[in-house]
DNA sequence: AACATTACCAAGCAAGTGCTTGGTTTGTAA
DNA sequence: TTACAAACCAAGCACTTGCTTGGTAATGTT
């Protein structure tokens, strides 16, 4: 069920394979699988294949580790959403595509990473935390251009941070359940988050 | 930001006021608030007045304290759905009713718990997610007849198990940012939801 | 060849963890 | 008052935790 070394487990494009970038898709991993707090140093050292004191060559704590990844996470999807949104002019088209390329984002290679995004929030300090809030908004900016378009045009009644609120919920949710390998695809379930969003 | 004494938080009504009750209470609380790994049984024990050790004549084990707020939460909101889903015969009326009544399970007085239901469920044995699997599946039952009977009306034209994920997680996902003393209402924001689903 | 840098090991420390133990207090009912 | 169980305390055990330290091997650069 759990991998035990590396070497079992599908790379993540937003960490290079660096020493340090294959520490990060490991703790990646394992963060993901257990929990930040169930993940000791000791069994991080051992699935990557290094001491665990060596650990701390590549980063200055384990907190700094549970930094990295989600701070990794945030810039590479960032990116990917900012080119979704960029991808057409006309606004329902471009909801589609922010809707797919969010979906990819949590259901998709990175994951593992968005799950302990979410899941591990708590887990950071403050400062970290105010940090990486800056990147979130920046990246939730880019949702609600498209929303107060399609408010313009009366295809979205509500409130535009709310409206965005429940449709980011239905797809952040899917972590919980959708499997990408299943029968129902990408496409359709953008789709149907879509039909529910505008319609 | 965060009470010291279990005298300093609202009461929640699934947990009654004996010495075990009011232990749970606190544990809910912070759990709830610092995640279940960062509290310690001796902050739980300061917390409501009593020695680390004393937890232990009530609860054979940490583990076991947070099985228990889970299943209390499980057992009492179950309650309150099916509830819900009796006042009316009329669907669309009872959709409504089963999404307010979600809606306040996570936002109000029980919220800190459910929120702990979900944050904390990997931190269960495997034999107790077993047992409350089976009361999450008869809580989900109440929703797949509504919808099912909203399919039969053809109001709901998608599949009934993705439509139930997409709704249930907008509504799961508002114990993220949803505030109760705020602006928007609950059933301001059920009415939202309900358009969203069935529109 | 000589040097510098990066990557790592082996060992262990200080602090904190869940939980146990043996005994004392408090409440309750006959 | 006596009897008994529930509720709790004070102390500490056995163990795990993140992290440090002083040193060695590997790698690349000039």
């Amino acid at each position: 069920m759990i991998a035990t070394s590396i070497e079992q487990i599908p790379k993540i494009v937003c960490f290079d394979d660096s020493p340090r970038g294959r520490l990060l898709l490991g703790a990646a991993y394992l963060f993901y699988k257990q929990g930040y707090d169930k993940t000791t140093v000791r069994q991080l050292g051992e699935f990557i294949g290094i001491q665990s004191g060596s650990l701390f060559h590549h980063f200055k704590s384990k907190d700094d580790i549970l930094a990295t990844v989600m701070e990794q996470t945030i810039i590479y999807n960032f990116a990917r959403l900012k080119e979704a949104a960029e991808r057409s002019n006309e606004p329902e088209q471009q909801l589609r595509d922010l809707i797919k390329a969010e979906l990819i984002s949590i259901t998709g290679d990175t994951g593992a990473a968005m799950a302990v995004l979410v899941h591990e929030w708590f887990a950071l300090s403050k400062e970290k935390q105010d940090y990486l809030l800056k990147m979130r908004n920046e990246y939730e900016q880019i949702w609600l251009n498209v929303i107060e378009k399609l408010r313009a045009q009366g295809k979205v009644k509500h409130d535009a941070f709310i409206w965005r609120r429940l449709v980011g919920g239905s797809i952040s949710w899917s972590v919980t359940w959708y499997r990408p390998e299943g029968k129902v695809k990408v496409d359709e379930l953008t789709e149907m988050v879509w039909e529910m969003a505008i319609k």
